[in-house]
DNA sequence: TAACTGACCGACCGACCGGTAGGCAGAAAA
DNA sequence: TTTTCTGCCTACCGGTCGGTCGGTCAGTTA
């Protein structure tokens, strides 16, 4: 039986949606037990969740507090329970985009062998990445600014190891002489950016499946790098 | 000689440098004769000097017009009279940021021959342009969530006929029979998006010139579309 | 000399910003 | 049963935002 808590008694000068909408995707607790409704397993994550979408599509400073608030079910000032401040609920989706990103790129080059067969691998696992979380990966392309420096500085650093694994794989390709590289930062942010760009106009309904493009891209790429 | 007008003696709580400032690159009228100072020619232009290079440091949205204002050496309200809103500066910076690119590529354009020549000539011309305007490049890549839908429609339109140009030259390459193009549209997105983010790392300071770069970009591009 | 115009100013507006203080219901711990 | 903790609430803060308004004053024109 589901014990009907205070979320279910209209608080203040809220209507019936409104008290609705914040219990999808909430933790219920029914005497011990935690039932999950919906995707979102805290306020937290909601929060997080909705940050996401609006950040995405307004951008970091044109997005208020109180939207997300609103967007998530809740009031303004109970976001400062699970953040401190909107700057730290950006940080959190940098971090976790990057990890993200950073685990896979690592995954996928261990299971591959050889320069070319490795940068197939990146070169797929990087726009793979960027069309299925267009969203987070737009953000962590061009909201760099909303962070002040001491968090600015920890997400640069986490970028700059992930180009330098795809230096690496260039400078494997170089070594076993398959690849001709001009110059080694220059190309790999050649690479890199061209791929990252893909969120930006890629549409999920659009005549090319996200695999496509992804060879298209990586038959290009490999042509470029190829010893003639 | 100099007939000296309100503007030296101080309005307000105006200190000397604040009141010599506006002096700089603005018409001064002697008798019927305008004195040039600087590059500036009227003081309209001077705010749109001054809010590119804000625009670029701090964001559009994180830039207020009271900032502009005296960095531009005037009062807020004095903005309202050469720009009706904040949209209308940024607009303005688009448009004459789209219109010199356009122009441009389509003189080099012309004067080349055949499509191998051509997308040297566009690869080059792209790539100098967005290192030499870093400032309204990076402006004209990151700010268009400040338009509104109608000056939207109007820059993405310009931006529309621009990407139209390079699959054109793409085309002619397919049909003289020099170049392979899996997707139009993919690659020319590819080559425009590789072409534009260098001026997000470009530092005229650094290793390389604009053109050893470009010619690296350039070689690169044309080995990846070439035909084996 | 009088009327007009271009370019600017100070004072002000309502809306909204990110963030804080303190309270309160219900669940868990003691 | 009492106390503490969790997760949210209402009410409010000082500050800033884009933008407006009624002037003001030098220079031009009639």
């Amino acid at each position: 039986m589901l014990q009907v808590s205070r979320i279910f008694s209209p608080p203040g000068k809220l209507g019936l949606r409104e008290v609705i909408a914040p219990i999808e995707g909430r933790r219920i607790r029914v005497t011990g037990n935690i039932i999950k409704i919906g995707q979102v397993r805290s306020m937290k994550d909601k929060i997080k969740k909705v940050s996401v979408r609006l950040f995405y599509k307004k951008g970091y400073y044109a997005t208020s507090m109180s939207a997300i608030a609103s967007a998530s079910g809740i009031r303004k000032s109970s976001i400062y329970y699970h953040y401190s401040t909107k700057e730290e609920i950006l940080l959190d989706i940098f971090r976790t985009t990057m990890i993200e990103l950073q685990d896979l790129l690592r995954e996928r080059l261990n299971s591959s062998k050889g320069a070319r067969e490795k940068m197939q691998a990146a070169i797929y696992c990087h726009i793979i990445f960027h069309i299925e979380r267009q969203k987070e990966a737009i953000i962590a392309d061009s909201e760099l600014r909303g962070l002040t420096a001491r968090n600015y500085q920890e997400i640069m650093q986490m970028r700059d190891e992930y180009e330098k694994q795809i230096q690496d794989v260039l400078k494997e390709g170089i070594a076993e002489g398959i690849f001709v590289v001009t110059d080694l930062k220059v190309i790999s942010y050649g690479i890199l950016s061209m791929c990252t760009a893909i969120c930006t106009w890629f549409n999920s309904s659009g005549r090319l499946s996200k695999e496509e493009v992804a060879d298209f891209y990586s038959d290009f790429i490999l042509k470029g790098l190829a010893k003639p």
